[in-house]
RNA sequence: CGGGGUGUAGCGCAGUUUGGUAGCGCGCUUGGUUCGGGACCAAGAGGCCGCGGGUUCAAGUCCCGCCACUCCGACCA
């Protein structure tokens, strides 16, 4: 009774303040999300941590239909010459790719790159499929998982293998490109800020930061806990470069052959280390009500005494048929046990019935962020529950833009940039374009370009780097 | 890939200085009492001391090599 809501009870979890990477793998190992394997680098997702995944996946895949998009399957491994066809992009991915040399125990005539990503082989395709004006827009999308040989990895956020969906889609004209890309980036804005309560910031990607052989890349980019930034999902604009290199090519109205124009989307698994990082808090996972796998869990107290359990059982049938993700408790273990296991594992809504509550027709729900109290009438269950979950949904968003807000800064002079950047957040300055200023900045105050926002501000006429005259204003950070 | 740290029961650790029977806490199993914020009592089970070599009568401990994890850089979603 009377629990503080910053107290701390699960003293296995080192505290964010102490050491917020120590936080993150402990949150990580605790709420069973993942766990190591003998493979370097890969990891296994846990039920817990995959049917987060699965919440995520079951909402964009909705999304990406109602679009029109389609889901493909490409094949794993990509042959050498294909991948080479494009030059940026090899050189992009090339230090980074795992290659198979061998099938049973014979040398292959030719080595087959695991895919790090599927644009070649999506391009291939095209080039077959892709003949007239008639054929697009093509608008493919795959759920797979790829690999790049990371030198250092972490669950989630780095791991040489990860989860992700990969959107690839070819259109006749660059503007109809353009406004994919940009509808993809809103689709994953959107649902960052609306499912996951994580504020973003839509922007672009310098020169120097974009994808490996893209025209233009557009991000979102979200701050964690910490202040550092995470890269949360990418929409790439390719012109025809790939479609030049792969000779797609179709006839338009005109009966002029034309190259298609393309764009690839992804977000990954990294995004759970989003939601880990921007959510969570000493006491453990914090999860937003989209894609938890248990939006309420029902925690009978004392279910020995007469009637507690079935009560209990009827309220998990009537949130059922609600349409809530719903986990009854009647393991033996303590209450207090499980009230703490079940914040570590960042369930939204707690909610306790024992004999008290049964004289009165009530139960007490508890939310997992601040731990308030509320009696709900069992009567009132299946309409007040959703109401929580949605106040609770608001606070985390608004928590996690207030985090936000208080760690971004401007700076109008070089010096302001070294000064602000001894911390972590974003910082925002003006900026001539140039390569050369980036390079300092990174060099100098340690710092990447997150992104160019699509809500520009202008904070003074002048670089702050070179003093030359500026083009546009950018986002600093230290990122994940 | 560079620099640091750590590998001993499922988890967290002690033991390594000075070589001499493998330990503690939590968890786990069984029985009982409990139950509105990580309960209590009793009895149990559980180890190739990261891996491979060496030194020694004897190695968790000393020497050499390797591997994994982890943190900080560099690189990247």
């Amino acid at each position: 009774m009377g629990t503080k809501k910053d107290e701390k009870l699960v003293q296995e979890i080192t505290s964010r303040e102490v050491d917020f990477a120590k936080w993150y793998t402990d949150i990580v190992k605790k709420a069973e999300l993942c766990d190591y394997s003998s493979v370097r680098g890969c990891m296994v997702l846990r039920p817990y941590g995959y049917a987060i995944w699965e919440n995520i996946q079951r909402i964009l895949d909705t999304t990406f239909k109602q679009l029109g998009h389609e889901n493909v399957m490409m094949p794993l491994f990509i042959p050498e010459s294909l991948l080479q066809r494009e030059k940026e992009h090899v050189e992009g991915f090339a230090p980074e790719v795992a290659w198979v040399t061998m099938g049973g125990s014979e040398q292959l005539a030719e080595r087959l790159c695991v895919r790090p990503t599927s644009e070649t082989l999506f391009c291939e395709h095209y080039a077959n499929v892709i003949h007239s004006y008639r054929d697009l827009p093509k608008l493919y999308n795959q759920w797979c998982s790829v690999v790049r040989w990371e030198k250092s990895t972490r669950p989630f956020l780095r791991t040489a293998e990860f989860l992700w969906q990969e959107g690839h889609t070819m259109h006749a004209t660059p503007e109809e490109a353009i406004a994919e890309t940009e509808r993809m980036l809103d689709v994953y804005a959107d649902f960052a800020e609306q499912q996951l309560a994580m504020p973003v910031i839509r922007g672009r990607k310098t020169d120097k930061e974009k994808f490996a052989g893209a025209e233009a890349t557009y991000t979102i980019e979200a701050m964690m806990h910490d202040g550092k930034a995470l890269q949360s999902g990418t929409s790439h604009y390719f012109g025809d470069g790939f479609a030049r290199a792969f000779d797609i090519t179709f006839a338009d109205r005109d009966n002029q052959l034309r190259h298609p124009h393309q764009t690839s989307w992804g977000m990954s698994t990294r995004i759970i280390g989003g939601i880990i990082m921007t959510h969570g808090d000493d006491n453990g996972l914090v999860l937003p009500p989209a894609v938890a796998p248990i939006q309420v869990v029902i925690l009978p107290i004392a279910f020995h005494k007469g009637g507690v359990l079935e009560a209990a059982q009827r309220v998990q049938e009537q949130l059922r048929a609600a349409g809530l993700r719903v986990k009854l408790d009647d393991s033996d273990a303590t209450p207090g046990w499980k009230f703490s296991e079940y914040e570590m594992k960042g369930v939204p809504l707690r909610l306790e019935i024992g004999p008290r509550d049964l004289e009165n027709e009530s139960c007490v729900v508890v939310s997992r962020d601040n731990r308030e109290k509320t009696v709900v009438p069992l009567s009132e269950l299946t309409t007040r529950l959703p109401e929580l979950l949605e106040a609770y949904r608001a606070r985390l968003y608004e928590s996690a833009l207030k985090n936000r807000e208080a760690r971004t800064s401007t700076a109008l002079t070089m010096a302001e940039l070294m000064e602000q950047a001894k911390g972590n957040g974003f910082i925002k300055t003006m900026w001539c374009g140039d390569l050369a200023c980036e390079e300092t900045v990174k060099e100098k105050a340690g710092l990447t370009s997150r992104c160019m926002p699509f809500a520009q501000e202008h904070l003074s006429d002048v670089c702050p780097i070179c003093g030359k005259p500026a083009k546009t204003m950018i986002i600093w950070g230290k990122a994940y």
